[in-house]
RNA sequence: GCCGGGUUAGCUCAGUGGUAGAGCAACCGCCUUGUAAGCGGUUGGUCGUGGGUUCAAUCCCCACACCCGGCUCCA
């Protein structure tokens, strides 16, 4: 048998013999690639190692160490993870188990039975014997009939055979078994385990071992709420035990950042249960925050050429009827209240209420655009279950915007914003940003085709004019218009949703708007919706969780805190304070009833960005010693140095 | 809304079919303190709410409210 060429991914050659695979290939070129190989793309197909090569072939070895390794990794871990559900809890059916973000999940439906927390470290158990007995992953493909035979009891596998062969599958099907027809491929690793699945896996079971069952809930059977309930246990897998412990770590560090823990430790706000689910009342420390929050936001606004209005928190229901609220969200919304004059609902948005002023005069298209803003509180009844802390709440306020614009203006108005996005984020501390455009629902919108092809274009130029990159989500617009959703990165990592721009093409029509072009015709302005916030109560959360409540001084409830070493010092202490204070810093004191000790530790626990010691050396030098949050101790400060600098560090040059 | 787990002092959490306990916090004393918990004492709870079972319920059962983990949803 002659030789064959294999095409590397640098684009060199390599002559291997006539018998090769994707692992031989990679023992071929050293042997930390072949430790590290967990599966090999051959012609941009995803394969097992064991894939026998063919001359010509591009072939690209996947390790461990990279995202699609892990994947593999993963994936073959839910597997393992099947195996002994199957094993432990006879009569269970098995469904589908992907890898995801960080690790995989399996779904089970086990009858009346459900998992508990207690049930995770005996399935771990289990795993880990069959990772012990290295039980190699075996391809096959076989015929549909032998299949459905195969997997005869097995109620869920015949469903997902049917709808792949019978040419119904979804991106979820393909994922979990590849299909050509008449045949399905299935991976077995002992005589007891057999599932459908494209691949690829690892070699054998052996190759797994650095992974953590973590949670068990439930879901619904392809993701519909009318079909079965399945049970789910997620796990998390890694190539190295220290990889696992940092990502456990990252989990621990998450938590303790955790917005709705601080919110208490910190007496920021509380969701008194009287209150009613998804409802905040702030207080004092959380409501100085905020404050500061909407300051900067209107500071921002006013120079940015808004114009400040206010709406109600009620309208009168033909209102909603008209923007097509009612049509598309009357579930979402707080229920009507039938009055003598008409229905009323609690607002869920601000923009209707934007149109109105907007219509209450003739407009001149010399005042476009015309920028309104409002911080405005709004009402969704969101589902009991999807409530979480501030970042899905039923009562928020929207820094919300509405832009009425002409077609020409359009474009340069988004780039802009664009900018303006950036810059009030950036002041908050986020640095990291990405661009998501969402394109029309294909069954909820309002709008002719072409209104929709108009704005998308619209917001696809504004972003190619501005530079950034961004990503599609197709189907995930608002049902009257396309949007950009501008996402930030916080300090451990995580991205969350912040800012919106959603063009609209729509409300303008439905409100009949129309300004006086400078022809004398009328014309029907194009309108803008932006929040940058999103929404402050949301905002807020992401702060606590990205700053882990140690707030930037300019929004630290408390700035500056002095601590008399003694009695002796108090009064030179409230001298300090009402120094500090005089110069707008916000400023307490504990007083000497406790060791200085335990008074440096009860500020260090509330974050709070400086504290001042003066003792005896201070009050006859007119110093005080710093303690800066995060730094080592600084003696012997003079009062008006260190105001100048708490004074610089927080000011702001575009305000 | 669905599945599962919860709700005990301001906070974190023990505990029991015979109406409850710790640590921290708060308050009162003592100590007068130079960088992450000094000492002693006191106060504080309709054991989420409403029904039921029981001689007796914080504990067992039911309903509801709220919270947590997911699913679904998110204008």
């Amino acid at each position: 048998m002659s030789d064959i060429t294999i095409k590397l991914p640098d684009g060199t050659q390599k002559v291997m013999p006539s018998d090769s695979t994707a692992l031989s290939l990679a023992s071929s070129i050293s042997r930390n690639l072949a430790k590290a190989a967990v599966s090999a793309v051959v012609d941009d197909r995803e394969v097992d190692l064991s894939t026998p090569l063919n001359h010509g072939n591009v072939v690209q070895i996947i390790t461990v160490d990279s995202e699609a390794g892990r994947h593999v990794l993963r994936h073959s871990t839910a597997h393992v993870m099947a195996q002994a559900v199957l094993q432990m809890y006879p009569g269970a059916k098995y469904t589908i188990g992907p890898a995801i973000e960080n690790g995989f999940y399996y779904d089970f439906d086990l009858g009346d039975r459900v998992f508990t927390e207690d049930d995770l470290s005996l399935v771990e158990d289990t795993m880990r014997k069959i990772i012990a007995a290295n039980q190699p992953f075996v391809r096959s493909e076989i015929p549909v009939s032998e299949a459905l035979v195969l997997f005869a009891s097995q109620s869920y596998k015949c469903e997902i055979i049917a709808r792949v062969t019978g040419g119904g599958a979804d991106s979820v099907d393909n994922a979990e078994v590849g299909g050509s027809g008449d045949s399905v491929s299935i991976y077995r690793n002992s005589d007891e385990f057999v599932d459908l699945c494209l691949g690829p896996h690892v070699a054998s079971t052996g190759r797994l071992g650095h992974f953590k069952l973590q949670k068990v809930s439930s879901a619904y059977w392809r993701g519909n709420e009318k079909g079965p309930v399945l049970q789910r246990i997620y796990g998390t897998a890694w190539e190295s035990k220290a990889a696992l412990e940092e990502y456990l770590h990252r989990l621990v560090e998450a938590e303790r950042r955790d917005h709705r823990k601080l919110a208490v430790e910190l007496d920021l706000l509380s969701f008194p249960s009287e209150l009613g689910g998804g409802l905040a009342v702030w207080h004092p420390k959380g409501a100085i925050i905020r404050k500061l929050m909407e300051d900067y936001s209107r500071a921002r606004h006013q120079s940015g050429g808004y114009q400040f209005v206010f709406t109600p928190h009620l309208s009168n229901a033909t209102l909603f009827q008209t923007s097509g609220h009612l049509d598309f969200y009357a579930d979402g919304m707080y229920p009507p209240m039938e009055m003598d004059n008409g229905t009323y609902y609690p607002k869920p948005m601000n923009c209707p209420m934007h149109c109105l002023i907007f219509r209450g005069r003739q407009r001149s298209y010399r005042e476009l655009p015309l920028r309104l803003f409002e911080l405005g509180t709004v009402y969704r009844y969101e589902r009991a279950g999807t409530l979480h802390g501030l970042m899905r709440i039923r009562g928020f306020t929207q820094d919300d915007s509405h832009i009425f614009c002409t077609q020409d203006q359009l474009q340069s108005e988004i780039i802009s914003l664009l900018d303006f996005v950036m810059s009030v984020l950036k002041a908050f501390g986020f640095e990291d940003f990405s661009f998501h455009l969402s394109t029309k629902d294909p069954v909820k919108y309002v709008g002719s085709d072409e209104i929709w092809e108009t704005a998308t274009e619209a917001l696809v130029s504004a972003l190619d004019a501005h530079g950034v990159s961004y990503s599609v989500k197709d189907g995930d617009a608002a049902f009257y218009g396309p949007k950009i959703d501008i996402h930030v990165r916080d300090a451990i990592g995580r991205t969350w949703q912040l800012s919106t721009i959603q063009c609209d093409f729509n409300l303008p029509e439905r409100f009949d708007l129309e300004y006086v072009a400078n022809d004398g015709s009328r014309q029907r302005p194009i309108m803008l919706h932006r929040a940058l916030f999103g929404s402050v109560e949301r905002f807020f959360g992401v702060l606590v969780e990205h700053y882990a409540g140690a707030f930037p001084t300019w929004l630290s409830p408390v700035q500056v805190r002095i601590l008399p070493v003694a009695l002796a010092h108090e009064d030179y202490a409230q001298a300090v304070a009402t120094t500090l204070s005089a110069q707008g810093l916000r400023v307490d004191i504990s007083e000497a009833s406790d060791q200085l000790g335990k008074r440096i530790r009860t500020a260090k626990l509330e974050k709070i960005p400086y504290v001042l010691v003066v003792g005896d050396e201070d009050v006859s030098a007119q110093t005080v010693g710093v303690n800066a949050r995060g730094a080592d101790v600084e003696r012997g400060v003079s009062i008006s140095s260190f105001a100048d600098r708490v004074l610089t560090e927080i000011s702001f040059s575009d305000i």
